[in-house]
DNA sequence: TAGTGTTGTAACCAAAACAGTTACATCAAT
DNA sequence: ATTGATGTAACTGTTTTGGTTACAACACTA
């Protein structure tokens, strides 16, 4: 099991709108080109980007601007926004009742499996944007 | 995006074991039985759990029993027992190396995607089969 | 107002992962 | 030999992912 590569991509697209925003338009076919992934594909991502309100895309004219400044949102508003699940793990659905084991393994194992989930969407919070795009000036 | 049940069925079963081993023969129909999934299934995630060396199963005359004792099995080891991908996200492939972003993605993102799986997996070493087998005991 | 470039979206397709099932060879004890 | 298990192959259906073509809708510009 991976993560749908939707994510490395949603974060290349608006790292590319963060640097080239005011230089240039920022269309799916520019972005398309820097990734290397079919337009449609870009332009599928784009709008989950702009529902989640981390983006704005101009209709017709076209391009794509950062709705709100690189340093408020963090990789876990790019996660949330690519990957709808809200249960990170699939849990078998129907535990025999009249197993000691099967009766009480949801109780004994949800707050688990949300600690590691946290621990995970916690870790995701600590980077913004800016910090990426910080990173990426200082290796070009 | 969602992580396989074989890692909750994994825990299920190892829980199964742990409390039952001493009093009666664990077969995969048993567990079956409490997990409420088909033997097969059962079958091919013990054998996985057996790989990992956290379980031994008799051939011929049947049964599963634990190879370590309870507080030695956490949940990561169960999870990278059954979960056999090394890297948790799917990077997209080819960047365009003529792209200032995309030449440096990788760089850039490679360290941040560590650490996000490494704060899971921390978590994940956190809990023992030992803790949870006791948490049974007491919703029993 | 016609033309241009862009977005949004529908309609496909292929490949992979999952979950489920049947069937059967193999094994070890009685 | 029989019995009860495991190990595994083969097949099915569903879902997700990634890719592609096609085209309507939109907004600017000449």
């Amino acid at each position: 099991m991976q993560f749908s590569s939707r994510f490395t991509i949603a974060t290349h697209i608006l790292l590319c709108i963060a640097m080239f925003q005011n230089d240039r338009k920022v269309t799916s076919n520019f972005l398309s080109g820097s990734i290397n992934v079919n337009p449609v594909i870009i332009r599928n991502i784009l709008g989950q980007l702009s529902s989640a309100k981390l983006v704005e895309i101009k209709a017709g004219i076209g391009g794509a601007y950062l709705a709100k400044p690189a340093d408020e949102i963090t990789l876990l508003d790019i996660f949330k926004s690519v990957e709808k699940e809200e249960a990170l793990f699939h849990f078998h659905e129907n535990p025999n009742p009249k197993c000691p084991v099967g009766r009480t393994i949801h109780t004994v194992m949800d707050g688990k499996i949300d600690t590691i989930q946290s621990a995970m969407e916690n870790e995701m919070s600590q980077t913004t944007l800016s910090d990426l795009l910080c990173e990426t000036k200082k290796n070009m």
